[in-house]
DNA sequence: CTGCTATCTTACGTTTACGTAAGGAACAGA
DNA sequence: TCTGTTCCTTACGTAAACGTAAGATAGCAG
């Protein structure tokens, strides 16, 4: 069973692929525009190796497609920001001063923060849309009562 | 001046472009799809004119497609249900019998709620998702205030 | 009627986000 | 060590949704 040194679950992509719903292709795909870590350790031209903070990355990568409707363009300029994050978090484990994790979560929140941006904006969007589609149905319904027939 | 035998204003693809945010060829490529009613009057190889339905129509399909992310063949599935109510609101004009109008707007009332029920769909997962980003957030600030750090 | 501008059709080009096939290693189990 | 999976890279293929260019027409202004 392959284990971090940590004692880390580890996962190979077929695994990944099953369980986030989408195809290998994809996950490699991602890596190669550097959505995901492609800093991975891993040998070249051995398998890749995903823990369960790639997977719930990945997960998130594809929420934010799928919800939002951001290209795979607008998520790498996202990503940037969360790469700090990621790379951040690598030195959390290692780090045990308070200033540190202080800096790292600090740096980690505006990533949260822009994603709660967009997702609001696209709920506003939406209620917007919603509001006129109900009234639309309202008014259609007023209509067919006013008519004479049963 | 442009005008319907109503008095009704006529307009251009280029002014319905403009006025809509999309690209002329756009327009014409959902019409080639069907998307919008191909059996608009107008005389092979001349100009196109477009009513103000029209315009609130090709609205309507820019919206459902940007903001819930359907393809232009969903669209079309959609749409098939909304062709038919466009045909009956031509016979509105002519339609003198209550029956018959109430007909009408009872055959195009599934169409406006199904794009609800699509609305409501989304709402539901950003809702969802919105939740998780929300509580991420609040975990990470709880963290961070418990550092010992001003 | 003339000229100018907006539209028309036709048709090939482009981008995004993967799909898919080929040939070859890497792993895991017996 | 053998072997059947699973994964690797490389590279060409594809569907959707338009973009774009060319040459011809239509419609309006004077």
């Amino acid at each position: 069973m392959t284990e971090t040194t940590t004692g880390e679950r580890l996962y190979k992509i077929g695994e990944v692929a099953e369980d986030v719903g989408v195809t290998q292709r994809t996950i490699r795909y991602y890596e190669e525009l550097g959505l995901l870590g492609a800093d991975r350790a891993r040998l070249k031209g051995s398998h890749r190796l995903f823990t369960d903070a790639d997977i719930a990355r990945l997960r998130e990568l594809v929420r934010l497609r799928k919800l939002l409707g951001l290209s795979l363009d607008e998520l790498t300029q996202l990503a940037e920001a969360a790469h700090v994050s990621q790379y951040l978090r690598a030195r959390w484990e290692t780090s045990t001063e308070d200033a540190e994790r202080a800096e790292i979560i600090e740096a980690a929140i505006p990533n949260v923060e822009r994603q709660l941006d967009l997702v609001h904006a696209r709920q506003r969007s939406l209620a917007e849309f919603e509001a006129e589609l109900t009234d639309k149905l309202t008014r259609m319904r007023e209509r067919l009562a006013h008519l004479d027939t049963p």
